[in-house]
DNA sequence: CCAAAACCCCATAGAATAAATAGGATAATC
DNA sequence: GATTATCCTATTTATTCTATGGGGTTTTGG
């Protein structure tokens, strides 16, 4: 299970992808999304930090899109927000840690049935850009109405 | 990140699996796998609830396998130690609940982009059964002496 | 029968993490 | 300079995870 904050994430930023240009206020995307207001606010703070996101302070403020939505995949907000993408800690690269269980990790199955998950995941998640999801949204929609 | 009692569980189940018939202690598994004695107890406590082992009290007692091998796969090991697989509550069905952000769930394209990935997971968590693991821990050993 | 061996079971402590909120500081506009 | 809006730190609250403690029950074997 992914945390609620990086479920909300992306949830605002599939949100601010249909319409790229437009600046957004908090409040505005709080509302649209029904994410508590104070909980976004750290989320879109880290979202800038991390690049995705710009922001402008005072009347008429709000915050942007700084990278191209194309450009954007859910494994990078993901890892952002809850670290490993992976089932066991043993099983990641960028968030590695070895298990005491097992003596020889090399050749441990657990590990390695796990790692296979992780990398099929990984590059399904990657595949998943906030463009993407825009636009499999608005198609659902329209599947929808018929 | 499943947890470390669903990954204990696992390591257990692997160990008994490579002798099928054998009785184990609580205590001779604790110490193969590296599992606090304690923890395994209800460790094994619950994998007998669920069917999959036996046991025997008193004296010459201990845990056994209850079901073949090859009958038990991670897939049905992690929803009994840590619920549901999929990474958001909306994309899972035996552990299903609804989420607030979205108004329409079934054009919801997060809910949908994570919901192959379960489907993506489960598949290949299916597919790792015990004996499986038995059998490939084997393969990766002899191919690490070479 | 009884003592040792081994699982059974409940309860809880301790730690870590997640989710949300509070309260003010800073910046920009009009 | 009042208003609007983001920025920042800290704290609270709740929950879950991990692990352990301390008996209770069953079975065997002498």
């Amino acid at each position: 299970m992914i945390s609620k904050k990086c479920k909300y994430a992306i949830h605002a930023l599939v949100h601010m992808g249909k319409n790229p240009e437009e600046k957004f206020l908090i409040k505005d995307i709080s509302e649209a999304c029904n994410i508590p207001k104070k909980f976004l606010e750290a989320i879109l703070l880290d979202l800038k930090r991390a690049g995705m996101l710009g922001s402008k302070q005072g009347k008429g403020g709000g915050y942007f899109l700084r990278r191209d939505t194309e450009d954007i995949n859910l494994a990078e907000v993901v890892r952002l927000f809850d670290g490993a993408i992976a089932a066991v800690p043993c099983a990641t690269h960028k968030f590695y840690e070895p298990c005491q269980e097992c003596e020889d990790e090399e050749t441990c199955s657990v590990r390695d049935a796990f790692l296979q998950v992780r990398n099929a995941t990984v590059e399904m998640l990657k595949n998943d850009t906030i463009a993407g999801l825009v636009k499999k949204e608005a198609k659902l929609k329209t599947r929808k109405k018929r």
